[in-house]
DNA sequence: GGAGTTTTCTATCAGGCTGATACTGTACCC
DNA sequence: GGGTACAGTATCAGCCTGATAGAAAACTCC
């Protein structure tokens, strides 16, 4: 039942941290002089300089033109280069196939997108398809990265449902996948190491990385799609919860009348604020969606930014329930930023006002809002980071020369 | 705003990282051997032998006896011994003070009891009587770890109320303090390192560390007094939130109605099942309290042992309630474990079935639901655990002879 | 009771890493 | 062109780990 979950420490794993420390410096902070770094991080300048050349010589960093004197010897800048290393990432949707090779630095250099056949969409073997799709994706993906010189080092995978530690994804509605094992299918195939995760929570980890939640560390990002979700980032890591489940808050309960149904399938905030709830409110308005399809949020934002009126009242009665949630989230958590993304995250301006004037007299410490500042890139750049999080921790050791 | 973000490590940190990896090894499985604490940790054998050296003549380690033999020469146990090293801890609750020496195993081997006079409850000046009380504890404290040869290496504070990183109480209603820098007084009179922070914080560290959350990743202590708080543990960790308002569920809102209210010293979950809410409750439905003072948690308790049909009744709506809160904060942190506390964990053999027939179906993820092993203790033990932690990072090290 | 066996504990040494010091290299200024 | 100021590099002591060999302690067998 244990016996290794105590870590020891050696001469190699002070090098590696160190390595780690200079790295993270360089990231955070753009070009630095070798000096620079011993400042930042509180090495001395020998151990700079000889982890700086191990850096070098792995194509983690690179050199990048000389920092004007100061009436000595002009510094050397080193720079992160992550375009040195590639990794594929994978973000299978509800209605579309979407691929990329990402470098290091979070730069997407290769895309990939397949729409989903309306035909596919209901059928009843679409899980099947959906599946081989990504795989094919993946492979394209390899084939590409090894086209460019620069085979991928390992695979992300976001998916719109709750998946395990194992890369297997226990469930995910919109694909019909239950208890599918992407992450050891993928990896037999590539022989790389694949994470597979929700992609609320990627979008969280983009963001917070990349985006709007920059140098924060307790984070929540709110994703209101079909359905509603969040990623939530405390003391800068991802927390996933003891079953992968931590965030859903669809199933939030919103009201002691909730007590007396069960939720088996959806949760109580989802039958409210999803795509289903709104569908069948505003038929009960006499709100038409466009073209006879499932109304999203979306259309709900349009409509209202076209003069609707009733859109307006359903955005706001929306809006009071996402408040509910919100209010709970940061009284439950008392995050410093709230990121709004997906599909909001274009409607930002109808919803964080509305947001905040909620929030505000009725929680202890009402936090930041903010809009995505990735947008539709945020899940891909997530995905991309955690994959990268996956090599790095070893690569800065593996082939120290 | 940055540059030390970055931690380094150089050769005394290994030392440190694997004197703890023994210490964590020997906390875990009790006495060991130093053969045994080498497969355990991985280390070789003369390093556990050298640090093992260290830590007997720190005091922190002894040895235990022989292992009987299996042939050869006989192994020397090695036990953890906290007894070496005491903290002093302050619990300042709304009825009473009280005062602890805390070993680091954990043990209590002083206590000083101080109970609040009436008068004392609603004084104008109740703050500062409070406040010269706790301190005259501290002093007291201090006297008896001297008279035991064992000096108090560190404090720790738990407060009913919002308590910054800086040991600076927000604000704590019960003692109508407001911006006071408990911290700072301590440690400029004692010299000694000093925490303090929310009760249900630490009785939530209490728990996880030495009650029913031992070996938990993530766990919630849902604590039901005066008013509703948590402590949440995430990943091992205490999760304290950006303004340390983290779990402060007594602001939860439970109703779209809510929107339409402020609440701006106190919380709409609180409102329902706090005592004032309670007692209001108990007044309309003809329940008297036993003795005309605020009704509390505890004595609705009591009532429905007593066979009250009215108890038994406000006691069904106010579990409502809890379920609402105890979902969401699962839906949200997806803990493995919720633990029940303060003046429920009493009851809890009338709470858990009744949570738990509320949360099955609603949540995507019942976590297993335990009442708190520590009783009244947990708030004076998670005290001093954060306490030893402020020195304990540094103590093995220092005085490395 | 003594020698051999087995296992534990300890001493010694090589190897890796950091940090201090001294040294070399490069550009600017007078 | 020499001096100055700063960046980068080589050398070495100190600390820590891990491997190997040796000393110590208890048991077994004759």
């Amino acid at each position: 039942m244990s016996g290794r979950t105590s870590s020891t420490a050696n001469a190699e794993t002070v090098s590696r941290v160190n390595q780690t420390a200079i790295l993270d410096a360089l990231r955070q902070h753009g070009p630095l002089s070798r000096q620079e770094i011993g400042a930042r991080t509180g090495l001395s300048a020998a151990t700079v300089n000889r982890l700086a050349g191990h850096l070098l010589r792995k194509g983690l960093i690179v050199t990048d033109g000389h920092q004007p004197s100061t009436g000595g010897r002009p510094s050397i800048l080193l720079r992160y280069s992550g375009r040195a290393h590639l990794v594929s990432v994978l973000h299978v949707g509800a209605t579309r196939t979407e691929g990329a090779l990402v470098d290091f630095d979070g730069s997407i250099v290769h895309r990939v997108q397949r729409p989903v056949v309306p035909d596919v969409l209901h059928a009843a073997d679409r899980a099947t398809i959906r599946l081989e799709e990504a795989l094919s994706v993946v492979t394209e993906l390899g084939a590409a990265a090894g086209g460019r010189g620069q085979p991928s080092q390992a695979i992300g995978v976001a998916v719109p449902g709750v998946a395990g530690a194992d890369g297997r994804v226990t469930w995910a509605p919109a694909l019909d996948w239950r208890e599918v094992p992407v992450g050891s299918l993928l990896s037999e195939r590539t022989g790389l190491p694949v994470v597979v995760e929700n992609d609320a929570n990627v979008l969280a980890v983009g963001e917070h990385h990349r985006g709007a939640g920059r140098g924060v560390q307790d984070l929540v990002a709110v994703v209101l799609g079909t359905g509603i979700g969040t990623g939530i980032v405390t003391g800068g890591r991802l927390h996933r919860g003891s079953r992968a489940a931590a965030g859903e808050i669809g199933y939030m309960l919103l009201d002691r009348s909730s007590l007396a149904r069960l939720f088996p399938g959806f949760g109580d905030l989802e039958s409210r604020v999803g795509s289903a709830g709104l569908t069948r409110q505003a038929r009960e308005r006499g709100i038409a969606a466009p073209d006879g399809r499932p109304l999203t949020a979306a259309d709900v934002f349009d409509l209202v930014r076209s003069g609707s009126v009733e859109a307006r009242a359903l955005l706001e009665e929306t809006l009071d329930y996402v408040a509910l949630a919100v209010a709970n989230l940061c009284t439950v958590l008392d995050p410093e930023l709230v990121i709004v993304g997906g599909e909001m995250g274009g409607a930002a301006d109808l919803i964080t006002p509305g947001l905040r004037d909620r929030l505000v007299g009725r929680v202890p410490h009402v936090p930041r809002l903010a809009a995505s500042e990735l947008g539709d890139d945020a899940v891909i750049i997530g995905a991309a980071e955690l994959a990268a999080r996956l090599v790095s921790d070893s690569a800065y050791v593996a082939a120290t020369r």
